[in-house]
DNA sequence: GTCTATAAATAGATAGAC
DNA sequence: GTCTATCTATTTATAGAC
């Protein structure tokens, strides 16, 4: 019986048991971010004892590095469902919808500010910089090819439209707007698409 | 003598100080955030003991709140330098500028993301509750105006305009930009500020 | 008001029994 | 692997001398 072929039940219990721990981070990193989250909440969320967390992450830094991980793969995968065959401005509407919603169902971790002990954690982490650089990729070529079509404003490097479109994930319009409660999550979020690609100025 | 009609020397001495503490922790909010930022390092960049900290700001969370007061009164008056006699657009324009440069100098202090005890603080501070009331009120009379003239989107609620200007205030692509080292300070500024009113769409 | 010294609470992380 | 109990360092905040 290889454990290569099939994972045993007892593998799978360990991978439902972190799938769960990891949702556990993944909702308090969207609540609170990394500085203000502590070991000790993601322990009572997930109903188990500290230290059985440190038995699946070595530090509290890589149990949000796993949480980040898993955010990207969504992403990835999501990329992978957008219709090729629509024009470059819906394919990407339709990635920044995506995380607007993540973002409106408290599921987008918020990564600290800057130069913090997680960054350096996520930056020698392969899986995660493959994800990025996946994701990167392809909303690159998007981006591309819309600026040659002339649907993307040619003006602007590439590179900082790619940036414009990430920052929407943490974008503070969307807490703004809910806590104001004069708007549905779908009116959220066409408003902030309507003005990240056509802007705030009248057309 | 009266302490009313004219400071004392004294007195010039511990406003002198206190602006010099809230400019560190101005500084230290900007790179860090409130939960990353310690008290013992605020010390440290003052140059005095804690404990004298504590003479003069009660907590940590009114030290933030100090900070945060003072950027709000930058922005009044700034916002009151503003030419009236000229379009709505460049009065708003303007205003974007203002936030990025501020946050590329490094002194835009960033609140932490939801209810923390940062948030509370400020909501029972008068002097903040008010700048950001005088502030929205001046901003929101551009918008609508801007609005009701067919130079700012009339299908957009004047709040979600509103809010899309204060969050250029920390909008991650300037640190992302900015670490690209690809681009100058005043590039960065015109490439947020022109995605910011025309989007990413060609026009 | 400034300092040194110290409290009191909490953080991340570990020991060792089961 | 899970637990209880504990360690060690750090954090906010104070006491008390000067």
């Amino acid at each position: 019986m290889s454990t290569v072929a099939r994972p045993s039940f007892k593998e799978q219990m360990l991978a439902a048991r972190e799938e769960a721990i990891i949702q556990s981070v993944n909702r308090l990193l969207a609540e609170k971010g990394f500085d203000a989250m502590t070991v000790d909440e993601v322990a009572a969320a997930v109903g188990i004892a500290k230290a059985s967390l440190y038995k699946h992450f070595p530090s509290k830094e890589d149990l949000a590095a796993a949480a980040m991980v898993r955010v990207m793969r969504r992403a990835q995968d999501f990329l992978h469902t957008v219709a090729e065959d629509q024009p470059v401005i819906d394919k990407l509407k339709a990635v920044v919808r995506w995380m607007l919603q993540v973002q409106l169902a408290g599921e987008m971790p918020s990564l600290p500010s800057q130069n913090s002990s997680l960054r350096a954690t996520l930056m020698s982490n392969r899986d995660y910089l493959d994800g990025l650089m996946d994701a990167s990729d392809r909303l690159g070529a998007w981006i591309e090819a819309g600026q040659r079509e002339g649907l993307i404003n040619p003006g602007l490097p590439a590179v900082a439209v790619l940036y414009t479109l990430y920052a929407r994930a943490c974008d503070p319009v969307v807490e703004f707007l809910k806590a104001g409660g004069q708007h549905g999550d779908d009116e959220i979020v066409e408003l902030i698409v309507s003005t990240c690609f056509d802007g705030l100025r009248a057309r």
